[in-house]
DNA sequence: TTAGGGTTAG
């Protein structure tokens, strides 16, 4: 590279020199010249102290030039824009664009804003047309809806309003703050659309679960006149893989090759997540192994589409044939084990990922680790990762905070989760909905309804969640009249409609009461086909209230529906046996045997010092079962010291937790479990059990009694609620 | 005639 014409600097200095009206006089000075081929810091930091030499970095247009290539080239460095942009002078609109661009897409959008403000204020030029986008771009990134709504405002008075770029920016920012209504009227009232306005919707809804809308708009976008890009076609393959539509999928996947639509690295990976989530694995891998370029994503990809299934062996081996493994990959099998019901092999996993260090945990592997604890109750564990989070100086993030909570409650440590959702200020409608459910499960259902009034004080609308926990609030703490009025008001006041799944709480809270009746009546009023759960949930009460005709009703409605369900023969067989109808239950348990149904074996478990020891009914594996069969001994006779005496007719009946033809009732799992805690835990930790059951009445007497006799506090979760046992008392007052 | 917006795995 030649020297640069070092005299120049004389001119621009001489007095006479033509005034620099024109912002592009230096244009073709050789040193401007040089900027656009450059091609690495360490040059342009010498043509920046030759411009500082020659004073050309005095002239606008010269130093947006520089700004240009330090904050927007391929070997940009924001920070050194920053130091730039900060010396010079008078900045121009240009100049304030290339930084307020470059941080709108760098770790820290926020401070796009910032320099935005500051232009308002101390630039010498307004805003125009390629401002907007960007910072309405960053305030995407942040999300922060009330800004942005704001600066839509400033965009109208502007008059950019009908600008294209900018409304299509403005479509980006609602779809990110989660305002799809705003998006799509923004939209709607574009005169004229391109490819990227269709985009941005189509995907927004595809990102949002508004899968058939994206789906919608693409057929719509057809009968238009822009073409499809492969942009577009990501987005209608991620409708796809979320409504598990493989039909049109395929449809989609010939179209994209039909059109000649390019084939980006995005696109392929789409394509191949839509094959694994709609569950074809096979063509998933087909088209996995003709990828000519594969990235990290491709292998997590597919080594998801093998975890989700279940195909634990194939995705271990993804796992180690994959060129690279980052935190993601081991998230992809972390997960997929927590959520297919092996929360134990989804802890060992992440024991695993600890020693091996091969990638550090991030917020997504903590939150189905925490998940993972929640469903075995181990709080050690779990309270381990809190710690962990705080240690490590990890953000809380909403879906972190949840996920406490959720452990923390379903662990039995109501308080806990109390503390970590009071100690933090940001609450989704996740996190209080979470809260609820946890006061929900315990019993505390006046508590979970003040909650709720305390969420929408602080303005955070409830879904469709929020209002199954707090029905089933209701329903734990028998509040019938307060169970009505949310189900009244879902819709009404919060538009809402209620799904099956309402319906099934409603007719829980309502059968609870005795009030058969009325719970029949809704059913026969429902919009949609009760479900199992509905007549499940009558079944439970005809139990409670030995209500034998209504129960058959129930039995051969849920039979229709699931066939194999066996806690249904158990149910119905309990409730004959309580009316004495001992006829009957031998005909039932003639028809189990017949169709080959087996009740589902009780278990329970317990954490102690971090490990999770399990019992089955009756069970004598364990290496210190002849202890705790001493100790039940000793219970038994504590108990008989009292002037207990068994429930005989828990004995009689075919419990639903445990078939007592075969086992005497103190071989119930729970007691098992209640044994070893009392023989290994010391004297002021609770005892926390998770059984997969409900527990049985007379367990349910013996565990109040213990709770006196040996002044020990009990913690119980069963299939459907908590049970703390203290000084024979139990917080669910006998009502379950 | 110095310039811009939209996309994927957990």
């Amino acid at each position: 590279m030649a020297a640069p014409n070092t005299n120049l600097q004389c001119d621009y200095l001489n007095p006479n020199f033509p005034t620099v009206n024109n912002d592009r006089f230096f244009a073709n000075h050789p040193i401007i010249t040089m900027i656009d081929r450059c091609s690495n810091t360490k040059h342009l930091k010498t043509i920046h102290a030759q411009m500082l030499r020659t004073g050309l970095f005095s002239d606008p247009y010269s130093a947006s030039k520089l700004i240009q290539a330090s904050a927007l080239s391929q070997f940009s460095s924001i920070q050194y824009a920053r130091k730039v942009f900060d010396q010079i002078p008078n900045p121009n609109l240009y100049s304030w664009n290339a930084l307020i661009r470059a941080y709108s897409s760098s770790p820290q959008p926020i401070h796009s804003f910032l320099i935005f403000i500051r232009l308002t204020y101390e630039g010498c030029e307004n805003p125009n047309k390629f401002t907007y986008p960007f910072v309405i771009k960053a305030l995407a990134e942040l999300s922060d809806l009330q800004v942005g709504k704001g600066l839509h405002g400033m965009v109208v008075k502007s008059g950019f309003i009908w600008d294209l770029f900018v409304l299509n920016s403005l479509i980006h920012f609602y779809v990110q703050c989660g305002c799809l209504k705003m998006a799509y009227q923004v939209f709607l009232s574009m005169p004229k659309r391109d490819v990227v306005s269709w985009n941005s919707m189509i995907n927004g809804f595809a990102q949002r679960d508004c899968a058939d809308e994206a789906l919608d708009l693409f057929r719509e976008m057809e009968g238009e006149d822009v073409k499809p890009n492969d942009v577009t076609m990501v987005g209608v393959l991620s409708a796809c893989g979320k409504k598990l539509d493989l039909e049109f999928g395929r449809w989609v996947h010939s179209y994209i090759e039909k059109n000649g639509i390019r084939m980006s690295l995005t696109l392929n990976n789409v394509i191949l997540d839509m094959y694994t989530k709609c569950g074809s694995v096979v063509e998933a891998k087909r088209f996995f192994d003709k990828m000519e370029e594969k990235d990290i994503i491709s292998w997590t990809t597919m080594l998801a589409g093998y975890a989700r299934l279940g195909d634990f062996y194939a995705a271990r081996s993804l796992l180690a044939a994959m060129p690279c493994q980052n935190i993601a990959s081991w998230n992809a099998l972390i997960s997929a084990y927590e959520q297919n019901g092996n929360p134990k092999e989804a802890v060992a996993i992440f024991n695993e990922l600890q020693l091996s260090k091969k990638a550090k945990p991030d917020e997504v592997t903590l939150v189905s680790t925490l998940s993972a604890c929640a469903q075995l109750g181990a709080m050690d564990l779990g309270g381990w990762i809190h710690v962990y989070i705080k240690k490590e100086g990890i953000r809380l993030n909403c879906h972190l905070i949840t996920a406490l909570i959720d452990m923390y409650s379903k662990c039995g440590d109501l308080e806990k989760a109390l503390e970590v959702f009071h100690s933090v200020d940001k609450r989704d409608v996740f996190v209080w909905s979470a809260m609820i459910a946890g006061l929900a499960m315990h019993g505390f259902g006046r508590d979970a309804i003040e909650l709720f009034l305390k969420m929408q004080e602080a303005k955070v609308e409830p879904n469709c969640v929020t209002f199954t926990n707090l029905l089933s609030a209701c329903s734990h703490s028998g509040l019938v009249e307060e169970g009505r009025d949310f189900f009244r008001q879902m819709e009404l006041v919060y538009d809402i409609v209620p799904v099956v799944k309402h319906y099934a709480c409603m007719v829980d809270i309502l059968g609870r009461a005795g009030l058969l009746e009325e719970a029949m009546e809704l059913i026969k009023n429902m919009p949609m086909a009760p479900a199992a759960s509905v007549w499940g949930a009558l079944l439970g009460a005809c139990r409670l209230h030995s209500n034998v005709d209504l129960a058959e009703h129930a039995f051969a409605r849920l039979l229709e529906l699931e066939p194999q369900n066996h806690r249904a023969y158990v149910l119905l067989s309990n409730i004959y046996a309580k009316s004495g109808k001992w006829d009957k239950v031998s005909e039932l348990r003639k028809v189990m045997r017949d169709c080959g149904l087996k009740k589902e074996p009780g278990c329970s478990s317990i954490e102690v010092d971090g490990i999770v020891h399990e019992f089955l009914v009756g069970d004598n594996s364990h290496p210190l079962s002849k202890k705790i069969y001493s100790k039940l001994e000793e219970i038994a006779a504590r108990l008989k010291s009292v002037g207990y005496v068994s429930n005989k007719s828990q004995l009689l009946q075919l419990v639903e937790e445990e078939d007592t033809q075969e086992q005497a009732l103190y071989l119930h799992s729970e007691r098992l479990a209640i044994a070893f805690g009392l023989l290994t835990m010391r004297p002021s930790q609770p005892i926390r059990i998770v059984k997969n059951l409900r527990v049985c009445g007379d367990c349910h007497s013996v565990a109040k009694l213990i709770s006196k006799l040996y002044n020990r506090e009990i913690i119980l979760r069963d299939r459907y609620r908590f049970h703390h046992f203290k000084g024979g008392y139990c917080s669910c007052k006998d009502y379950w």
